[in-house]
RNA sequence: UGACCCAUGGUGUAACGGUAGCACACCGGUUUUUGGUGCCGUUUGUCGGGGUUCGAAUCCCUGUGGGUCAA
């Protein structure tokens, strides 16, 4: 038996992680952080968080459990949306929510129950916590959750031994519909409620007119590349040494050198990502076109038609070594040394057999396959079977 | 300002004189606790003016706008 705190979000899968503490016999409490509210960039006047806040409230009504509202939209901008924008300014693309895991949820809130006498945190998350002992020394393992179509792990990628240690993820165990139907049983408010999607708390607005809000427009050219040209069909040079290999196959093509047409406008490099089609606006192809990379210093976005083109794809990616975050720390590799992982860069990819290298100021990861689309800003978690082992921000 | 060719949605293109279709884009929906991707769907068009014909994107004349060759 012990105290536990519940991040209610408002839905189902929270709500069932509170029923299931409790069946256990713990004590639990229901609270509820409101990270977002600003009226002036949210799309109507739909207030998604009261709705929530008001069914985590119902659901811990129900389940006769406390229940409070915690306002962390302060450090929430702080610690998220300002980064958000900084790293959309810098030309790379965030990845707010495993952002808002390592520095509001399993942080600040963390805290916060902490201060409420908790012994733990739990949460709705789609994963397991694992433990073992090595050395007379307790060590966690993050494991991806039982439905391999829900997995969520790859959002807690920057979690810490120390977090974990407080965690609970008490649907870790349970499919999707299994939980639903454990709502429906219970009468919960949330039990049909539709899946979360989107930028927590972004809620309705659509991402575009945020970063408008705050990232100037910006007119530039939309440049399209041909799939045959030389710079993605030079044959790669002789190398001295696995790093310089890496370092090559890690770097982007060098686009500006490329055959260049220019087919339209854009309204700011910054507001796309790689791998991106939607949002060009230039029709008359055979097939769609897909942003390759951008270039926010000349403020100019460069294209290719179909999802098969070669500028795409890159066979391994670089992360700075502060960059790299080890959630088994007694399995961090030392320069030099290499790990056999398997990869995901993006939430539900299949995991992909890689192969990750430390020198001296970088990681790299050289994939068996080519990744398409592989995104600067991003996260890339590798894994071990089941387990997460680390992740990184690919540079 | 000599000869020839072309003109179809936002873009690129189809359609023996007989229901204007496809792709991309756009918009909408859907999948997805990041961005993005994927999937489904709707809307939108025959350059202007005459003529031939039961019937014209299609044939004829003409205007306009492009392009090619010719000096």
């Amino acid at each position: 038996m012990a105290k536990v705190i519940v991040g209610l979000s408002g839905g189902v899968d929270s709500s069932v992680a509170a029923y299931l503490l409790q069946q256990e016999g713990h004590e639990v409490i229901g609270l509820f952080m409101k990270n977002w509210h600003d009226t002036s960039v949210t799309i109507s006047d739909a207030c998604p968080w009261l709705d929530d806040s008001n069914d985590a409230m119902l659901v811990a009504e129900k389940l006769g459990i406390p229940f409070q509202v915690v306002d962390l939209s302060k450090v929430y901008k702080e610690r998220i949306v300002d980064y958000m924008f900084a790293e959309y300014e810098k030309g790379r693309t965030p990845n707010p929510d495993v952002l808002c895991n390592r520095e509001i949820k399993f942080d600040v809130f963390m805290d916060i129950a902490m201060d409420l006498g908790a012994d733990f945190v739990a949460t709705g998350h789609y994963c397991r916590k694992g433990h073992i002992q090595k050395d007379g020394q307790d060590i966690y393992k993050l494991l991806a959750g039982k439905d391999p179509n829900k997995d969520q792990s790859y959002f807690l990628c920057q979690l810490s031994q120390e977090q974990l240690a407080k965690s609970l993820f008490p649907i870790g165990e349970l499919l999707k519909p299994e939980v639903r139907e454990i709502a429906a049983k219970l009468e919960l408010v949330t039990a049909e409620k539709k899946d979360s999607q989107g930028l927590c708390f972004i809620g309705k607005v659509k991402l575009p007119d945020f970063l408008q809000a705050q990232l100037k427009p910006n007119e530039g050219d939309i440049i399209r590349l041909e799939a045959d040209d030389p710079i993605f069909h030079t044959s790669p040079p002789a190398f001295n040494a696995k790093k310089e290999a890496l370092d090559y196959f890690a770097q982007k093509y060098p686009f500006e050198k490329a055959a260049q047409k220019i087919v339209g406008q854009h309204q700011g490099a910054h507001y796309f990502t790689i791998g991106q089609r939607k949002g060009l606006a230039v029709g008359g192809t055979k097939e769609p076109l897909y942003v390759l990379g951008t270039d926010t210093q000349k403020n100019i976005i460069y294209t290719g038609e179909g999802n098969r083109h070669p500028g795409l794809y890159r066979k391994a990616l670089k992360i700075p070594t502060p960059d790299g975050h080890w959630i088994r720390t007694d399995m961090m590799i030392k320069i030099g040394e290499t790990l056999e992982v398997e990869v995901r860069i993006r939430y539900r990819q299949p995991l992909q057999k890689a192969i990750l290298y430390r020198f001296e100021h970088n990681y790299y990861i050289e994939f068996e396959q080519a990744q398409s689309a592989i995104t600067p800003g991003q996260f890339a978690a590798w894994y071990i079977g089941e387990e997460l082992i680390g992740s990184g921000v690919i540079a």
